[in-house]
RNA sequence: GUGACUGUAGCUCAACCUGGUAGAGCAUCUGCCUGUGGAGCAGAUUGUUGUGGGUUCAAAUCCCAUCAGUCACC
């Protein structure tokens, strides 16, 4: 296999640049997007639409596939690509984002004096949850995540972490983050030690954490208890909220753990968008040059842009997908990627359009005339309002369609800049 | 033709019996959504209570007339 990352082109304008991220089940164009597929699928799309709108990569999440329909039964079958007929590049989330979101509504209802049972609960070891589908008790420590996401089988995993809320005090960030780090160490240490364990019956391969780990899943339903391999990437994940010194702090830590990516978690949680891209910015002279840098979460058409700047190889994040979901399409009319000298080269608000508006509704134009995708060359605005105020499937199908096509050529161009050293 | 029922916001209805500033859901409009939320939340707009009289300090409400619709019977 080809060297994991691989950078074609640095920008001599920033620290943007062009690359290659390759697994064995597909590659990532960098800077690239990667669509969410949290249970399993990217929402109202079979994968042979994924496949003809052009996407690249998807973005599982543990703790949503360990709840349903459990790690066991991917693992059965060989992992997540062959049990959704994803065949594509796959990420998958630690389930700490899980830790962030349930905390947080904890939190909601400890302000309003709510009695309410347990969510979560964090302590050094790892976190329980209460399951908010069936109340069962789960338990996340680095190890479990570690076991979960080798079991589903994506490409790249992510380090179990603490997503710090917003706003957090210097104190509990520090708390959060030194369990994070932590947490990290553990998650390669559990990595070694099966890796370890995986190659003693086999010659090794070139060692380090940084060629992979290969991956043994017992799948006796499909290969008669034989094993299967996939060659998996773990991601260490930098937190420390919105402080200065924490974030250097954690980024240092955590590049020196020598993963085969980094990524940068904890952000845009709540903050203001200035907050969000200063703490990539504080960041960005310790990112490594040799190894891919995903942005967890994010983002918006701007954000994107900008913050490609910093350094920022990949990003995963719901907007495309839920925004179509709720009828607001992204457009490429007035494609204003072509200015590239401002810091801020698009008003987020000027590149959507809100399909469930009335004015629609005797609008038979098509969505946008100069996007090429199956939804613009085939239907109008009139009909894609309809479908919507009807809530029919195909109207959130052809919105994500054209959505996430959208994301692809607009990563086209951020790629085209780059090499042209305009970004 | 006779009788009964119905008529209130764009739509479906509540309030009528027991008179006291006419409300709700949906729709419409505005805003929110970044490691998922086919949803939700926050806010706004909307009325000659079919029409005309009467009683009353006060009528969607009680009374009379009238119009329209539905049903039943001729």
């Amino acid at each position: 296999m080809k060297d994991f990352f691989r950078v074609s082109h640095f920008s001599k304008k920033s620290k943007a640049r062009i690359g290659e991220i390759n697994t064995v089940h597909g590659k990532l164009k960098t800077p690239g997007f990667i669509a969410a597929a949290t249970k399993g699928t990217i929402k109202t799309l079979t994968p042979k639409q994924v496949n003809e709108i052009g996407i690249e990569a998807a973005c599982f999440n543990t703790y949503h596939l360990v709840t349903h329909p459990g790690a066991d039964i991917i693992a059965k079958v060989g992992g997540i690509h062959k049990y959704s007929g994803l065949n594509i590049f796959a990420m998958s989330d630690s389930g700490g984002f899980q830790v962030f979101s349930l905390a947080r509504n904890q939190r909601k209802a400890d302000v309003r004096g709510e009695e309410q049972p347990l969510l979560v609960k964090i302590s050094g070891d790892g976190v329980r949850f209460r399951s908010l589908h069936d109340g069962q008790l789960i338990e996340f420590t680095p190890e479990k995540s570690m076991e979960y996401q080798l079991k589903i089988g994506a490409d790249i995993n992510m380090a179990f972490d603490e997503c710090t809320y917003y706003p957090a005090t210097h104190e509990y960030a520090e708390d959060a983050m030194n369990r994070t780090h932590e947490w990290l160490k553990r998650c390669v240490q559990f990595r070694a030690r099966q890796r370890n364990f995986l190659l003693s019956g086999n010659p090794p391969r070139l060692g380090g954490e940084s060629q992979g780990v290969k991956n043994l899943l017992s799948s006796p339903s499909t290969n008669n208890g034989q094993l299967v391999t996939s060659d998996q990437f773990l991601y260490g994940i930098i937190q420390g909220a919105t402080f200065e010194d924490l974030r250097k702090k954690s980024a240092e830590f955590v590049v020196a753990q020598n993963t085969p990516g980094i990524a940068i978690g904890g952000v845009s949680v709540g903050e203001s968008k200035k907050e969000m891209r200063d703490q990539v910015k504080w960041m960005a002279d310790y990112l490594p040059k040799d190894r891919p840098v995903h942005l967890l979460g994010v983002g918006q058409i701007d954000d994107i842009i900008d913050l490609v700047k910093y350094g920022v190889d990949t990003f995963d994040c719901v907007e495309p997908t839920r925004l179509a979901r709720m009828g607001t399409l992204y457009k490429m009319s007035n494609n204003k990627l072509q200015m590239t000298n401002k810091s801020q080269i698009l008003n987020d608000k000027d590149l959507k359009i809100d399909i469930t508006r009335t004015e629609y509704k005797n609008n038979f134009e098509k969505l946008d005339v100069n996007c090429n995708c199956y939804v613009c060359t085939n239907f109008t605005k009139s009909y894609l309002h309809h479908l919507f105020k009807q809530r029919e499937i195909l109207g959130y199908t052809l919105a994500t369609h054209h959505n996430l096509y959208f994301m692809e050529k607009l990563f086209d161009k951020i790629r085209e800049l780059i090499i042209k050293d305009q970004i």
